[in-house]
DNA sequence: CGGGTGACTTTAC
DNA sequence: CGTAAAGCCACCC
């Protein structure tokens, strides 16, 4: 038995999200995975993220963990890479996290 | 088909 | 603040 959705929807939902969030905006794993349909399975849109091969030109960078966090940071090249990038959209900083609930958008 | 893995989340101690 | 455990689902071998 073949699911109904999965596979190239699952990429392209998250990149469809991704690409959707505004300029300046940042949005949560939990998020993007329930606008996807899985809203436990938050590890799947990280996991993607970090599989995907065809939109690295994504801005992953204003993917956050509900924290705030950006726990992606050490994954990209440069670990301040992540942050100044959202900071030069003019998002505001508390310590190493962002200000989740001023900037946090939804699909 | 099963086991391992993971850029998450929540609850618990 | 820290670790632990469970839930979750898709990919890889």
């Amino acid at each position: 038995m073949k699911r109904i959705v999965s596979n190239d929807n699952f990429f392209a939902r998250v990149y469809a999200v991704v690409a959707r969030i505004p300029f300046g905006r940042v949005t949560t794993y939990g998020a993007i995975a329930e606008y996807i349909g899985s809203k436990s399975s938050a590890r799947m849109v990280g996991w993607a993220l970090n599989s995907d091969k065809t939109n690295l030109d994504m801005p992953y960078h204003r993917v956050v963990n509900r924290n705030g966090e950006l726990t992606g940071s050490k994954y990209y090249p440069n670990p301040n890479m992540m942050r100044e990038l959202l900071e030069s959209e003019g998002v505001e900083f508390i310590e190493n996290a962002v200000d989740i609930k001023k900037y946090f958008w939804k699909p």
